[in-house]
DNA sequence: TTGTAGGCGTTATCAG
DNA sequence: CTGATAACGCCTACAA
């Protein structure tokens, strides 16, 4: 009910108090260098007394620059897109701007919906990981083309060419691969996610890559995709890999969750690990350092790219010249820890 | 660079391109009752085709309406809250609601410094959770005597009476407290954070009625206080404990990170759990099943409180009457396992 | 150093 | 059923 709030203190009333043009109240306080000393001092001093509130709004609306920056990613509730979004709005609200989030559910077409909304809201830039669902990027090219800088993050696009954050998921996969080798495995599995995601095709690109350079054969029966790599699911394709007659002695899950599956299934089943099965996975979450043995994983820094999704968006926004640096790579580490260290 | 974007089409280009007046336009787009079928069809024909988009700051401005939920939250990479926000963020898109993030990390000064911005971009209602420091909530009262509702939860303000959403921690927190003294449990030890929280003091409120409903002496040593409650601090408080001379026979702590903490502890020192050392926590967090043992835990709703804070702060926001119900609480429930529940 | 005036895009009011 | 007009609060040429 609009009618229940109070009026909002206006320039106008702080102008008409103290004798002075609305337009001198709205430059002294964002200390216009033509304003007088003694004015600026003033109106900020009436400003406060009158608890006044620039309407960002109307401010907006002028300046046809909105200071909000929109996310839009799968889902809040993950310990990696909280925590990228926890970087995001940090690193946003350092440079003064609001963060509008929105989540797809991992759906396309309420991701289409949803970036369609935040368009209306005249976001300044948006920053986006794709829905497992999605890929056709006409909605985001949409946006992009009409002058909001799209940052991706994560999960990418693979055939569009758009700024983004990521990490070297090939190299990062080869390393988890070649550490499993190193320990002596010589059969091992990969968990992965939908292939068009491009992250799950270049992790898979990595694993190829470290079995072929160590001359192990790659067997295909021992590639196994999820659509969502849950718990569960990781459950689920670790049984069904270790009652199989040629059970793999390693695996390579594409993220820590599926990992997790796979360490509570082999506990279930009697199979020792990391004696009888290595175990790594990805993203280095929290769970790790919790699940007996403790998950082997790769890092995959969100906080700081979220960050950095946000300073390449103002980058881009606030740019002269278009930015030509289109991608931004994150370093990613090995973290060795039980569940793949055999002693030697 | 707002030269660098595409003019956005207003509903003045359509108006002139239709030959009708812009306020037809902006009545055909909202179904106005006045408005002939046909200009309906053929305006919106027109704005799909010309990519219309609403320009949500110039219709807020003009309504005086933003259609914006603010949340104001100690940490967004947290379960509970990432869960909360996910509640929050759902609920309201189906609403046609946006939903604008920031967090207070903790510190009252951010809480302060974000709850002006969130104002000043004329939310249409607040949902807060508040940060550990704060103990006054003028900036908040501030907000609500405005007439922008403000709907606290979980960590509510224990002075001001606010609208909130809420579980009974007193209850909550005897069930916990009973079920250890059920199991046997004798000693039993707290884990709290900071009490000026009111729903730490709640929470120690419950576990003190459980003990004396039961005739069991409560014993101020075995209550610990951490301001963090992170799975490390409780590790430490239960070394603390159980190296002490009279060690406890079960832990309630009040979140389930520094449980685990309390578990790892117990494995590191050889006590066993359940047998020497039973253990609950609070949250029921994904992590409950994932430790071995399993860990015992009461629910905490964050996704419900989440979609129901919305709801309320809607309710409030639209109401033509002042709304009475200030309080809501949701229902909790105690999930034994593992790491509580002795063979008998 | 300050004031004047017009407009950002939308909607509410009042005529027709 | 539709049109003209004025405002929402702020910013920015341009004028003084």
């Amino acid at each position: 009910m609009s009618n229940k709030r109070k009026k909002q203190v206006t320039i106008y009333d702080l102008a008409t108090e103290l004798n002075v043009a609305p337009s001198t109240v709205s430059r002294a306080l964002k200390d216009h260098y033509s304003i007088g000393k003694a004015t600026i001092t003033a109106v900020k001093e009436l400003a406060r007394k009158r608890g006044y509130r620039t309407n960002i709004l109307a401010s907006s609306l002028r300046t046809r620059e909105s200071n909000t920056i929109g996310v839009l990613v799968p889902w809040i509730n993950r310990p990696f897109i909280s925590s990228l979004i926890h970087g995001v709005e940090a690193a946003a609200r350092e440079s003064g701007y609001n963060v509008i989030i929105s989540q797809s559910q991992d759906s396309y077409d309420h991701e289409v919906a949803n970036a369609k909304t935040l368009f209306s809201s005249r976001i300044h830039a948006l920053v986006v990981s794709l829905a497992m669902q999605t890929t056709d990027y006409e909605h985001l090219e949409e946006i992009s083309s009409s002058g909001t800088p799209v940052i991706f993050v994560d999960r990418v696009p693979s055939t569009l060419d758009g700024h983004r954050v990521v990490i070297d998921n090939v190299r990062s996969a080869r390393l988890a691969t070649q550490h499993l080798i190193d320990q002596g495995c010589r059969r091992i599995a990969l968990f992965k996610g939908a292939s068009h995601q491009i992250i799950y095709h270049e992790r898979e690109c990595g694993y190829r890559e470290a079995l072929q350079a160590n001359d192990l054969r790659v067997d295909d029966e021992l590639i196994l995709t999820s659509d969502h790599l849950t718990l569960e699911e990781g459950n689920r394709l670790a049984r069904q890999l270790l009652q199989s007659p040629h059970p793999p002695d390693g695996i390579f899950s594409t993220n820590d969750n599926a990992a997790v599956g796979a360490i509570k299934c082999a506990r279930e089943l009697g199979v020792a690990v990391p004696e009888q099965l290595a175990i790594i996975g990805f993203n280095n979450d929290p769970v790790c350092e919790i699940i007996d043995p403790p998950l082997s994983s790769v890092t995959h820094p969100a906080v700081e790219m979220g960050r950095m999704a946000l300073q390449q968006a103002l980058r881009v926004a606030n740019a002269k010249m278009p930015v030509t640096e289109r991608r931004i790579e994150l370093e990613t580490q090995l973290v060795p820890r039980a569940s793949s260290l055999r002693r030697r």
